[in-house]
DNA sequence: ATGCAGATAATCT
DNA sequence: GATTATCTGCATG
């Protein structure tokens, strides 16, 4: 092999009609692609459905912001938190299930160079991160992709076989060279601009696939519905919920506002 | 390495 | 009015 033409075709909506749970560690290995940039998925959250995960944004049913989750399988539930941030997931299970799989981090395996500048903190390019931090973390990785607002509800199962130009000389398995721990470029046809899909690519071996609680939730902490690639360098930092205090002192208890 | 504070606004109670 | 499926920078050991 090296340097030829190869293909990774991409995964049907059936793929995405499984309790997230289950797509969740499916999803590992596989190639998310937006536009020129495409990403290989090493970390993955599951969120389940309306009265069965608290952590869930649909938990409590159904409002304008979630309704993409109650919408059919394979489609790009992206939403904004923080007042600042996207993250993306894939949606699971047939309409009105309201499940998804949060997608947490990646290695960008094509569009680096696209990729770093949407990850430039001064848009002068004065601060460099590390191409191992481009997509490490939900946002880092809804902000190198390209996602925001206008592409929740994208569907992301396309017809077709996009095409993968691997470069020559690299480890990996056809199509895609990332093995973990390695960095490369690979050249992308078949996808229509704008468009997204998610290609099958090269799932882990089963021993290496980790899972633990989620992070950054309030609740159902001890739900091991997070997944990632074990060693993985692209694998995001745990942190843990951490309740902030507002640092206005005018709700305390008590404390009568001085005149 | 780990920890904390601030940013900043949609969404929900 | 409170919370938030987060990130960055600056502080400290």
């Amino acid at each position: 092999m090296g340097g030829g033409l190869l293909t990774s075709a991409p995964l049907p909506r059936s793929f995405f009609d499984r309790p997230s749970h289950e797509v969740a560690p499916d999803l590992l290995g596989r190639v998310l692609v937006h536009g020129p940039v495409a990403v290989r998925l090493t970390e993955v959250e599951a969120y389940g459905g309306p009265g069965e995960d608290p952590a869930a944004h649909t938990y409590r049913g159904r409002t304008p912001r979630n309704a993409v989750m109650f919408g059919p399988p394979g489609h790009l539930y992206v939403y904004f938190t923080y007042g600042m941030h996207f993250c993306a997931n894939l949606v699971c299970l047939p309409e009105e299930h309201g499940s998804a799989v949060l997608l947490r981090a990646g290695e960008i395996v094509a569009g680096l160079d696209l990729a770093r500048e949407r990850r430039t903190v001064n848009g002068d390019g004065s601060r460099r991160i590390p191409d191992r931090d481009l997509a490490r973390g939900p946002a880092r990785l809804a902000t190198a992709l390209g996602l925001k607002r206008e592409h929740n509800g994208l569907d992301a199962v396309v017809e077709g076989a996009p095409r993968l130009k691997g470069a020559p000389g690299l480890k990996g398995a056809p199509g895609l060279e990332g093995a973990p721990g390695g960095f490369t470029r690979l050249g992308l046809t078949g996808v229509p601009a704008g468009a997204a899909a998610v290609l099958e690519g090269v799932p882990p071996e089963p021993d290496t696939i980790r899972s633990g609680p989620r992070t950054g939730i309030s609740t159902a902490k001890d739900t091991p519905w997070r997944f990632w690639i074990d060693g993985d360098p692209t694998v995001s930092p745990y942190r843990a919920h951490v309740p902030r205090r507002r640092s206005t002192a005018a709700t305390s208890v008590g404390e009568a506002p001085s005149s």
